[in-house]
DNA sequence: CGTACAGTTGATGATCATCAATCCCTGTGG
DNA sequence: CCACAGGGATTGATGATCATCAACTGTACG
């Protein structure tokens, strides 16, 4: 596999990630700007790492599986996974693509519920649960910060299901490239950004068959919206009708 | 409109409603069952009880609008409610149906992101989101407890996800009506079963055209899987299938 | 009783899933 | 350095499902 460029924080946030785990999310409540910003103060962060081990996973490895017992809750440093669940027709559902700075392992009465994997290589903090939860009691600003970003993953997963209740395939992927966009320049337009999932993978967020993913970038490209460069790679030609397509429907 | 009867609380749960918000979920960390129980203790409920205010509220009523400051968060007594956003197409759609006991209008920024507007009659408790959050700087128990319902919710999205990503019609209405069986009798498994909304709202819910919802509808109907009591009423005939097609695909 | 809206049914067409065949890239080993 | 193997990606043909449009029915409420 071509490694993907570990990403030291996303530009443009108030706080670039030094030591320890890194929250990010669109704060509720208060006024804000509408971009991510850091939600761990330095303190906050070395804290929690004083309670998280490092795992250095490399690509295409399980990190739980869904029903097994949820002892720990993670933070990614760098890297992508899928979170997802493998349906007995055969299907996958992928629930949730994750980046540095996400928060995965909120689990339901003691066990996963969805199964975790690794894309790229990544970095994760591992978080025993028993300690959370001590250190949440602890610190209530720390424990409101990860209210905070829950309630930033719920709006995401509010976001997803908008995606995949759209009927038209060209939509609902222009609407995921927009999310890798975002995701990898939160603040800059880059013109370029890299695909670190499979078309497969894909398929499997947005609700479609894996063909139906080729076809709707094929269109998306004769049209003269996006160009590929090789498979991984993405230029956004057109960012007028690119940013009306992954508009809400 | 006919008035649907008003929940006191779901059967079955730990702690009875007595006064004040009432927030169930399934707790995550701690192994539980698998059934939503009481997450406030009453000295809770009473402290949150005096940051609110009650709202009564009649069927068909907006609480708020998407994009409009957000000054509160509320906490449903009784009735239901659907959380929404209008598409640009003109197409609206359900990002959930909130019942007793559910919380909503956590914003992002500073502004809510969907409109609610209730379905039933309803009752309300709305607190200022100015006291909410001094309460639970000044409250770590309520605090774990506003992480464990968004988490819980932050899961029925999830849920929700595959439901709309379900490509057959029946298995997804299915799936709703699964969910209304469990709000209605989280314990024991009633066979008749009210249905709060219209087809309309099951369709948006679902991504379906309304046409789609009926004649889904009728096919389970057909099949002797369910049984429609006039068009609010459902009762369930054949359990084993019916919790077969419900289950995930 | 009549109006308005929710719900129902039928006919038609568009879109996507599925199946099948092939290509292409990448990493491996000779 | 090249050949090869294997999985990912691509393309084409076909059929199923659902959206859409249109007409109509039922129900609630003034």
């Amino acid at each position: 596999l071509p490694d993907h460029p570990v990403k030291h924080g996303a530009p443009g946030t108030t706080a670039p990630i030094a030591h320890g785990p890194s929250l990010a999310a669109i704060p509720f409540m208060k006024l804000a700007r509408s971009e991510p910003v850091e939600l761990l103060s330095a303190a906050q962060r070395e804290q929690l790492a004083r309670s998280a081990s490092i795992r250095d996973v490399p690509a295409r490895t399980v990190v739980y599986r869904a029903g097994s017992a949820a002892d720990a809750v993670f933070v990614i440093g760098t890297g992508a996974v899928k979170s997802f669940r493998d349906l007995r027709s055969g299907r996958r559902r992928i629930v949730a693509f994750l980046f540095a700075r996400d928060l995965f392992g909120l689990s339901e009465a003691g066990r996963y519920v969805n199964t975790v994997e690794t894309i790229t290589a990544a970095r994760l903090y591992e978080i025993d649960t028993v300690a959370l939860a001590e250190l949440l009691q602890r610190e209530p600003g720390i424990e409101f910060q990860f209210l905070c970003k829950t309630v930033h993953v719920l709006r995401e997963a509010q976001h997803h299901n908008i995606i995949v209740g759209r009927r038209d395939a060209v939509g609902k992927l222009a609407m995921l490239l927009r999310l890798l966009q975002k995701q990898h320049s939160p603040s800059r337009d880059r013109r370029d950004v890299p695909i670190p999932m499979t078309r497969s993978d894909m398929a499997d967020y947005l609700g479609l068959s894996l063909e139906a993913v080729v076809r709707a970038s094929r269109r998306l490209q004769r049209q003269g919206i996006i160009e590929f460069i090789g498979r991984r790679q993405l230029r956004i030609i057109d960012r007028q009708r690119f940013e009306q397509l992954a508009s809400l429907e």
